[in-house]
DNA sequence: TTAAAATTTTAGACAAATCTAAAAATAAAT
DNA sequence: ATTTATTTTTAGATTTGTCTAAAATTTTAA
């Protein structure tokens, strides 16, 4: 078994490994979970003992077979939760996160079995983040952020890169929301800052900065 | 803020208090929790510290008002979920308590109350308790053991006094559950034994021990 | 009412998760 | 290719919750 603290840490793992090919950094974990150097060194040992990671001295870390199984396992409760926090009990989508941080640590494989079949096996979570299967597997989204479209493009958006509060709140005022078509009007050569239109006469400016933390694909 | 262990022997100080008029012993929360007395008295001193509970060394302790307050915070919340595991995720009432034990620590406001309200505020839980309401009121239930009760009366099962498995499980297979109407049939004068009737023709033998465990109230 | 039994507390230890300060190893730069 | 800077690890402490063994207190009973 593993506590809470050590389930965090995997998570954490687990979402530098996908944005660097290079593995976890002990400065970089020690970054995203607001600890000490010292302290994620420690802890390293301990999930290394527990065969969870792949540690040697002064390198960096990747999740075993093993871990990499927990930690989708940890990842899929938290994503369930957030379908169940929105679509059942009505919380917007910038709400979720704290609640469901302490809701993926509940430990019951029914619990999450009959959830599941509760939200009718959902594929997508509020933030339009896949939802791992119960052996692990999730759909590929293939998903460009904004920035990277071009002028003309149909798009749907996917998903965010950035969770925090302002930015989802922010979205949510300009109704810029998962699932949501919309077409590039305009790009400005300056800034990159970029018109775009949701409805037939609804143009919404959207800042470079904004546009590369929003994921979308192409239609 | 309290941890979840602190929440734990908070519950335990409000279940024994309600049982016992004198408070509840060192040696008997230890009991309880399956901790040594010495763990017990460790933590007292701590609770104590946080106002949480009245502690003079050698006495029996007894909550607060805040530490009461929070006691039914918990209780509120592992009721909820009670049946929220039962009625919505369709859980058997055998079941539930494990993983109850689990959700009752989750630690948001709104979680609770929309919880509530998608529950449709409900008063009991699955094993008859009441829930309490976000002031920590309750329903007084009067309910009185089966044991109490006499030849001829017709009752109304409330509740259960015991919560494991393996007596929930026999109740559930002698189909006596919370709500259920029957009339005493027989007491067997020698070993207080009972046969109750449920229905017309459907007579059901029911051990001293089990009768005094089953709460009941007269109709 | 004093001796025996039971209960409760203290003292001292340990594991988990954290910290600071200092040392060691690696990476970067002149 | 050394020196400097950065990263990582070690060493030593602290807090929380737990334990055992021994001491203190209260209760029970002869």
């Amino acid at each position: 078994m593993s506590t809470q603290t050590q389930e965090n840490y995997l998570k954490c793992i687990y979402k530098l490994s996908t944005q660097n090919i290079e593995g976890a950094s002990t400065n970089a974990i020690a970054k995203e979970l607001q600890a000490r150097a010292a302290t994620v060194t420690d802890m390293l040992k301990k999930l290394a003992e527990k065969k969870l990671i792949n540690y040697t001295k002064y390198k960096s870390v990747s999740l075993t077979v093993k871990g990499n199984k927990l930690a989708l396992e940890i990842i899929r409760r938290h994503r369930l939760w957030e379908v169940f926090l929105v679509n059942t009990l009505h919380f917007k989508w910038d709400e979720v996160h704290e609640v469901a941080e302490q809701l993926e640590h509940i430990n019951s494989e029914k619990l999450i079995e009959n959830l599941n079949n509760f939200l009718g096996n959902p594929k997508f979570d509020p933030h339009g983040d896949p939802i791992p299967d119960k052996h692990g597997k999730m759909i590929d989204t293939r998903s460009i952020p904004l920035s990277e479209a071009k002028i003309g493009d149909k798009l749907q958006m996917t998903g965010v890169l950035e969770h925090s509060n302002s930015f989802l709140n922010y979205l949510n005022e300009i109704n810029l929301l998962p699932n949501q078509k919309f077409t590039i009007k305009k790009i400005n050569p300056f800034d990159q800052s970029m018109q775009i239109e949701i409805l037939k006469g609804n143009t919404q400016f959207i800042s470079s900065l904004t546009a590369s933390n929003i994921l979308v694909k192409c239609l």
